[in-house]
DNA sequence: CATGAATGAGTGTTCATTCAT
DNA sequence: TATGAATGAACACTCATTCAT
């Protein structure tokens, strides 16, 4: 009679143990051995779970863009335009303490990932993901009129991830510099430069 | 008589090694073994010019921040006020293969800071040097009357700050989509944004 | 269920290779791989039972120590007086092949504990136990009569002491020259010099 | 036009510099950098005056040898019978400074000896020669008939010799505990055991 | 002779991984 | 499933030694 394990349960009770540990210590100390003492398992239980390390460190990275997509879409569920866009954005940028420790997360991420081809196809889907999604919200608010003639819709797509990214950075490395009402009002000085006069009054003054 | 070897310029050609490796395969493929092998010696030389591995990563991010931080003080010599501030950005930005390295340097080196307090703390001096570059250059130009009034120094240093990183990661993560043209092009949309009529003028179209 | 593992046991059974090896080559030789070979395990399973070298090392001096303790006082058990003392250094003196393995030992250890902190607390903790054991007994036979009036008790202490650690340097060096005859007497010496006639009776002829 | 270097004077410069470092640091942490160091020296001049490391050791051995055998034939030089032996003895002892960095020096060649076969020789010559020396002097004594009736010349020797190592280690290893005092009167205290009444007139109350 | 740069084997240690229980 | 003992390759680092200058 074999024990109910609920799989997919435990695997995130891991993954979970993975952030805290990375949170706390940095990649670099995010050995298998640590992180299964986080989750107050034994060593050798992460191999029912996972392949090997790299499965580890991939499915982490693959649920902190999941969690942080899902979060995005939710917050966006009853708007439109670009109200919808700007609300997407407040979810994406590191404005409270359990996003700077996703954004610490993704910094952590970005060094392996440059040693990792695995990784790196990760960081990739994300980044068409969170791309699409960016991108298909413009479109719509071009449609609706609100942003002004001539808008890029790519080119304000990637403002707004470089903007997502760099405050990342700055949120993990430099907490009292990238405060957020600043990390605000960067992205409504993007916003607002892309924005028809129509978009202007739909956003917040 | 000794053997004459030029103690810094040997550093020097192993930090090269250092770079070289980082942007191959990422720092964590960065050994002790692999930097030596790639700077053609034997093992056991790095530790005649470094006492040991972390002083070889701190000794390889300062000296990177050296050489950007050289180049964009030479770039701007013979220039003042916004076009200075833009020519200093056009240093910072990763529009070639030789800064898209170094931007890869930087990148790996993130990630490794956040678990090691020494690259943390050369990571803030040389935010606090990039930061006070820029700061200046703003505060110049302000006076010379080339933003425009009631411009925040900070709030646009902090926008230049962003941008030099988010595109950092861009450039290096997503080469394709990170191109000079459209670098370019978000530098002087915020450049835009903040200028004044006389700036506005100064700047190329 | 896991693998059943008597850590204390295991523990032991790595001491004893360090015994091994230092008997055989000297403590220089005794590497942590030698350590490793020499119990039939691999490189890798000190860690499970030692923090590093050092607490090998500390743990095999200590050990030795504890078994030298141990059998000198189950060895005087039923005993007083000076016999219960002459007993009680027979067993301390390097008389047999398993006492002069513990003297090789211990002699190993005096060159490393001149250059190693811990290991000089160490020997000066057993040196305490060993010298208040025999103080203990010394007063004891003083209390029965059995030394001669004038008996300075510290002083014969010493002597025992000092004879102890120069029979195990010469059984260790010169094993041919201190015989366990010639050891027996050098004690009896000692020992006849300092007892009353009481004393003497009490003694083997 | 070769440079005039006396030879042997250089390398008694580097045994001193060898002696330093042991007294300081002990055996394990004389590297042949170290000593190169402590001696003013190059790293590379070591190889000039000796052919290896376990060459520099086994002369510091024997040089710290021959330098006690000296003093203790210079000390007893105009003095017979147990006299000189006592004389000789006082030499041979702890007793001061000078003598108890000899004695460090020695206590930590004995755990090196005990892993190579060279200076386990030198060791057994030493010792070959003190044992004469010590042998010469109560012979001699018992000619005179400062010995007691049935005295063990071979026992005495082994006694004094015993005496000598044990009270090194002492010194060295709990200096507060072998005072010269109790290190005189242990001395004493052997001598009188074996003394007739003549020998004992001899030596000093 | 003297220098000190260079070598590379060897050290203690860490760690992802495997596997008998 | 779960355990944790065991493995062995890889790591950073040390050091005696060699050798071109």
């Amino acid at each position: 009679m074999p024990k109910i394990v609920d799989r997919d349960a435990r695997r995130d009770e891991i993954l979970d143990a993975v952030y805290r540990v990375i949170g706390r210590q940095g990649v670099v100390s995010a050995t298998t051995r640590e992180i299964a003492k986080e989750a107050g398992l034994s060593n050798g239980v992460l191999a029912h779970y996972f392949s090997d390390k790299e499965d580890i460190m991939a499915s982490g990275l693959r649920r902190s863009h999941r969690t942080v997509g899902r979060r995005m879409r939710e917050a966006a569920q009853c708007q439109v335009g670009l109200v919808a866009l700007r609300t997407v954005m407040l979810e994406a940028l590191p404005l409270d303490d359990q996003r700077i420790l996703e954004a610490r997360i993704e910094v952590n991420f970005w060094g392996q990932a440059l040693g990792s081809p695995v990784l790196v196809d990760i960081q990739h889907d994300e980044f068409e993901r969170l791309w699409d999604t960016l991108y298909g919200l413009i479109q719509a608010a071009a449609e609706r009129g609100e942003l002004r003639p001539g808008a890029d819709d790519e080119e304000l797509t990637h403002e707004l991830v470089v903007l997502i990214d760099g405050l990342s950075l700055q949120a993990v490395m430099y907490p009292a510099r990238a405060t957020p009402t600043r990390q605000v009002a960067m992205l409504d000085a993007v916003l607002d430069r892309w924005a028809s006069a129509k978009g202007r009054r739909a956003l917040p003054a």
